[in-house]
DNA sequence: ATAATTGCAAACTGTTTGCAGCACG
DNA sequence: CGTGCTGCAAACAGTTTGCAATTAT
């Protein structure tokens, strides 16, 4: 928790460099939201922000979100219908994610590629290979039992 | 190239129905264009159908790319940046891609995850997966050659 | 001081929707 | 002929930009 807190002040630091107002806000809010494993979209952390704060600017959120993707300290799943969301790292390490396609909710997965396979493609294809993302999607357990016990409709 | 036309057609047919000037239109394209392997955007493809049918609609291209996409005749592929193209697939079954970062010149790949480690990951988690995305990214040989030889700007 | 950062409003991009009329079968 | 499909225009969501005012250092 405080680790988080550090990689988020760092993060801002390194690029960015002041202390100001709004930052502390996001990042007391980020903070909370890796804890609880929450994912989120802008506009919904932008709403949360404006409860506290009502006067932040939308724009301040997407300059911050950007930054704290590009330093990895967040993370942005792109969904197979396109949509987006955010989640904060759980853990600074390299992982991928599982999906849920219904209601979003997202889990953070340990395995990955073999770096042999990767650097075989890199070659074969001559690219050079800088990073991969891997999503699973499929049905979350609450989603499955919704699901399973009739359709949209019950009788 | 038959068997991609057979494709395009028997996907039109099997979600909507009737065989329609503009649909024709757009099958005739989607085939060169998976011919020549080429990325695009939706609106590039907008652009090229109303060369030759100017009063070609919008929503009639987003209506059969959805079609298409969800046909998997056509691939929708998401780069690390929130954008997304559009390319025909290559080959009919399960595939990956290879993005450059740069040019967003994409390679398709025939490697995959084991089923086995699929499934553990499901049961653990409690997931039903139905499907995932793989997605290489890097600089390809022609973009790497123009960063290499001096950055931005070269004197 | 002074340069970075902010809030605002307007612009933009890509996509979707509602609907009257056209045209496929 | 009837209904599915189309083109249009307007609406929409999410994000970005330009800029004057504000604020951290």
């Amino acid at each position: 928790m405080d680790l988080v807190e550090k990689r988020i002040s760092e993060a801002f630091l390194e690029l960015g460099e002041r202390r100001t107002e709004p930052r502390r806000l996001i990042a007391k809010n980020l903070i909370r939201l890796g804890q609880s494993g929450s994912v989120f979209s802008a506009g919904e952390l932008l709403r949360k922000l404006r409860r506290t704060n009502p006067r932040i600017g939308r724009a301040t959120l997407y300059r911050s979100l950007d930054k704290l993707v590009r330093m990895k300290v967040l993370d942005r799943i792109e969904f197979a219908d396109g949509t987006h969301s955010y989640r904060m790292c759980g853990s600074g390490h390299h992982h991928h994610h599982l999906a849920c396609t219904k209601c979003h909710r997202v889990v953070e997965l340990d395995f990955c590629l073999e770096l042999g396979q990767i650097a075989a493609i890199g070659k074969q294809q001559g690219f050079e290979i800088a990073d991969h993302s891997i999503t699973l999607f499929g049905l979350c357990r609450e989603c499955r039992k919704e699901s399973d016990s009739g359709g949209q409709l019950r009788r």
